[in-house]
DNA sequence: GAAACAAGGTTGCATAATGCAACCGAGATT
DNA sequence: AATCTCGGTTGCATTATGCAACCTTGTTTC
């Protein structure tokens, strides 16, 4: 095996991964973002282990994505409050929800993700141009910053200069 | 412990972190995207041990959100390309690089995702309305389709009730 | 066409992550 | 004070992951 790639460092998905890839964590944040505050009530909506989610919850807090607060009318109360960023994955959130129910075919029916005061669905989560237009997959480009390293500029070349061929031949 | 929560069954995130809740799911998708096909490509950019990637592989194709084609010219080569499916995940794996680079810090200025045409930076993916408004996590509510688990249904009118008490209490 | 080589897997074994139940300590309740 | 609840931690069984060696199929070299 290759000696740890270095493109594992630098990028931003592998990143994230280290935080919100295992089969909790993501299911924290929804029953964050569904309200859920308490230990407990964490624990019995999801059935997780104690020991799983106390591990899961103290990485949360220490990435900042919640803030564990004690209540003040019961002081061996602590609420799990989504934080700025925690609610800023509120889209991701959103995207997945919609990616589900349109490609995993599973509970088409069973929810609908609307605006509260009109009660019409929200639109697909999408990529937008600076315009605002909607881009595909084709349309954009993951170029290197000032302080990319080597290695991963030349992936993100590579990489364009493929999706410009499959362009070309498709 | 509660005997399984319902919840997990009809929920689509739950569907979904199924899939690609674990280490290397969202990484091989990551790679997908950068235009990697081959086994070995996947391997060697990942770092990833053969016996997990095969099974991985297996999992994402299974799934439908890659395709196993064998290489015509070199026929004991087979391309792992993205699906339709694969693909319209696209939006999911910007939204958490933006996300990334934003919260996490990391690599702030080591990526930048652009349109490919003009090379301008893409709009931070958000969730809209069917008007095209920017809704925040205050803005949407999930309701209840026709085949909802009454117990879901439940979980999410509660939900809602919640988001409203917050919006008068903050 | 035999020998060497490469790509994509699989198998067996060591290690790390997870699930589970029991226990613990601080704070509230009676 | 005795008890109960909430939020944890600890020890142990089970499962997933990492790693190296091997196997199979197909390709190249001579």
């Amino acid at each position: 095996m290759t000696p740890k790639p270095a493109s594992m460092d630098t990028c931003p998905i592998a990143r994230v991964t280290e935080l919100l890839g295992d089969h909790w964590a993501l299911m924290i944040l929804r029953e964050a973002f569904l309200g859920t505050v308490h230990f407990g009530q964490f624990e019995s909506q999801l059935g997780i282990a104690r020991n799983i989610l106390s591990g899961r919850l103290k990485r949360l807090v220490d990435a900042g994505l919640l803030e564990r607060v004690p209540c003040p009318d019961d002081r061996r109360v602590h609420e799990y409050r989504l934080s700025a960023s925690g609610r800023a994955l509120h889209p991701v959130l959103i995207a997945l929800a919609q990616w589900s129910q349109r490609w995993l075919g599973d509970s088409c029916e069973a929810l609908r993700i609307v605006e509260r005061t009109s009660g019409l669905a929200v639109r697909p989560v999408v990529v937008q141009a600076a315009d605002g237009r909607t881009l595909g997959l084709r349309d954009i480009a993951m170029v290197p910053g000032p302080d990319a390293a080597p290695e991963m500029a030349e992936r993100y070349r590579l990489a364009m200069a493929a999706a410009e061929r499959a362009e070309g031949g498709a």
